[in-house]
DNA sequence: CAACTTTTGGCAAAGGGTTGCCACCCCAAC
DNA sequence: GTTGGGGTGGCAACCCTTTGCCAAAAGTTG
């Protein structure tokens, strides 16, 4: 029995291409030297880390992230997750992180929390032993559930504003000013606001918002839905406008906006001669949907890109060039295009 | 030196949670119970079971998943290749891939390959340790290297057509048909394709679809392009088309058509009185825009399920449900809106 | 009460790398 | 010739979990 030493190797099938160890058997030296010779250049002598790198092309060998992962604890990946990945909105999200992440070298793992805190949570649970970091769009969290989680891993909120979380928050507060001072000019005494989804952050900042400028220029505000972000729901906020006797309503968003412009044509109301439609995010079709869309533009995709440089900071893999503060606003502006015009002459009483 | 035996524990300040020896610890029990208690539920005494979920949840263990998939090989994750995250058309790839794999327990890595078979080629190389199985969407990659990956990792292509390897592809060809049809109907004699990009395969398929269709009905069809699939590129598209005096022209996706849309509308081209246009794909926006697009609907999302169906099949944790075959082929249909119409009365020749 | 079967739980070996520490070699300096 | 030092490479522990195998405990049967 004198190979007793040698144990069953080959236990499994293993489906996965040839490992350290075989390198090192193929030319000669231990795993340790292979280990060094890829990773750390200066370790081991040029000669060595040569026929090393030859043996490894020749075999085709490619390290194996999860095992690498498991020792080092970097995953070189992130994840990014949002309430609904059908929302335009986040797709502007995820290019700006994937852009920068990739940047960066890092991967981009994608979770869909379906406007639920519980999903969100679930998820929330699990990840943070899969990626080094995370981003959350527009969480549905507790400020308590946010800030217990970014306690335990590194965290960077995007439009969720919370104390001590790293957060950037896309501040549709100065474009809703000028977006109600531009309704103002033109004349409308009284805007609706069709509200967001109940328990979006950026909602009930954008409704506060647009309620103290209205209230300050003198113009009457009302808000109405709640209303799911979608173009669907825009026929339903339509007619609820329509309604309120409004001549103007700022939307959520350009997808609800975009569905109330077919909804008004569809009932035969003038857009913007009878009623000014403003958007907010200035998503793409925006600009040639018909009318094109009034709207507060949204600088997402960069709010994107910031998000993933703070957490990469957070990760200590940052470029070091931008130091960004804990907590990062990126304003808006408002866009002007056809669907805003001038107040209809009042009339005394509807037709019935 | 009794206790010699302890080795030093805490070598690096353990920044993860709990791990499973801390749970066995504080119930009295070894290592391999705890996990056996956590995923082989018969394999313990009730009791036991009982003592160790406790114990897991008063620490708020969770399982490691990179050490848990060093060993058994499954990452539970699927990696997501497109050539450019930007275009919407992947969009919806994207959210059907997600569903569908969020559906099965799966998560999705995404990757943008920058439309180029290089940087596919060097993100193929890396991922296959990282992910159980991979969809390439529209791949740039050579029949060649696609077999050579698909042989050596599950993978499911999608709009990328190659024998041996399992693919879904939108087939284009029936609506394309049913579009030149449409345009011959209406009296159009003359048409021009406006080409996307010649890296793409599906544009040589929808190409020879409406040429060859085109032919039948005896229509005159010429080619122009490549044209990169975006809206900017619609401009030089739109002018280009006008250059041939066709009085349609059939986009090879709806970013082209749209941008062509925009460009004919600053020219003082009518649409669809002097120029019909027909886009590809029906992606978000194509009903808004104006006029609203005529185009070849494709069940995009439907194919990005498809195929993480079968992905899903080949690693064994298919639903069982839907035996997919070898080759996935979805039909398209022509969706018909306001972008074409009857050709102009033809005028001898144009005013200078 | 002995012999046998079934539970139940523990030991230890993977799985594929990384890395602290040590041994060794070669060369220069004393 | 001995000592010291820098450069190389190997050993083995470690990361965290799963799992084959075995032994002890418990239960069953004659």
């Amino acid at each position: 029995m004198r190979d007793g030493g040698s144990p069953h190797k080959t236990r499994k099938a293993r489906r996965a291409g040839p490992t350290i160890s075989d390198v090192a058997a193929r030319c000669g030296v231990a795993v340790s030297t292979v280990s060094r010779a890829l990773t750390m250049p200066g370790r081991v002598s040029e000669a060595t880390r040569q026929r090393v790198v030859a043996a490894a092309d020749e075999l085709g060998y490619q390290p194996n992230p999860r095992a690498r992962s498991l020792l080092s604890g970097r995953t070189d990946t992130i994840g990014l997750l949002m309430p609904d990945i059908t929302n335009p909105f986040f797709f502007d999200v995820i290019r700006g992180t994937q852009a920068q992440a990739a940047a960066a070298g890092y991967s981009l793992m994608l979770v869909d929390t379906e406007e639920s805190a519980e999903v969100e949570a679930r998820h929330l649970a699990r990840m943070p032993k899969a990626v080094d970091g995370l981003i959350l769009a527009a969480s549905r969290l507790s400020d308590a559930d946010l800030e217990q989680v970014a306690s335990s891993v590194p965290l960077v909120a995007l439009n969720r504003g919370t104390r001590g979380v790293p957060t950037v928050v896309i501040d549709s507060a100065d474009g809703a000013v000028q977006a109600v001072e531009h309704l103002a000019s033109l004349g409308h005494r009284k805007l609706a606001y069709a509200a967001g989804p109940a328990g979006s952050w950026s909602n009930g900042r954008r409704w506060r918002a647009v309620y103290t400028a209205a209230r300050r220029l003198g113009l009457h505000a009302v808000r109405l839905g709640p209303f799911p972000p979608t173009v669907r729901a825009g026929a339903a906020a339509a007619d609820a406008v329509i309604n309120t006797g409004a001549s103007a309503v700022l939307a959520f968003n350009d997808l609800l906006a975009i569905g109330m412009l077919g909804r008004l044509a569809e009932r035969g109301v003038d857009v913007p001669g009878e009623m000014s439609v403003v958007g907010c995010d200035d998503i793409f079709g925006a600009d040639f949907c018909h009318p094109a869309l009034t709207t507060l533009t949204a600088p997402i995709e960069r709010a994107g890109r910031v998000a993933t440089d703070m957490l990469l900071d957070l990760l200590g893999r940052g470029t070091g060039r931008s130091a960004h503060r804990e907590q990062e606003l990126l304003a808006t502006t408002l866009t002007v295009r056809e669907s805003t015009g001038p107040a209809p002459a009042p009339t005394p009483a509807p037709a019935p």
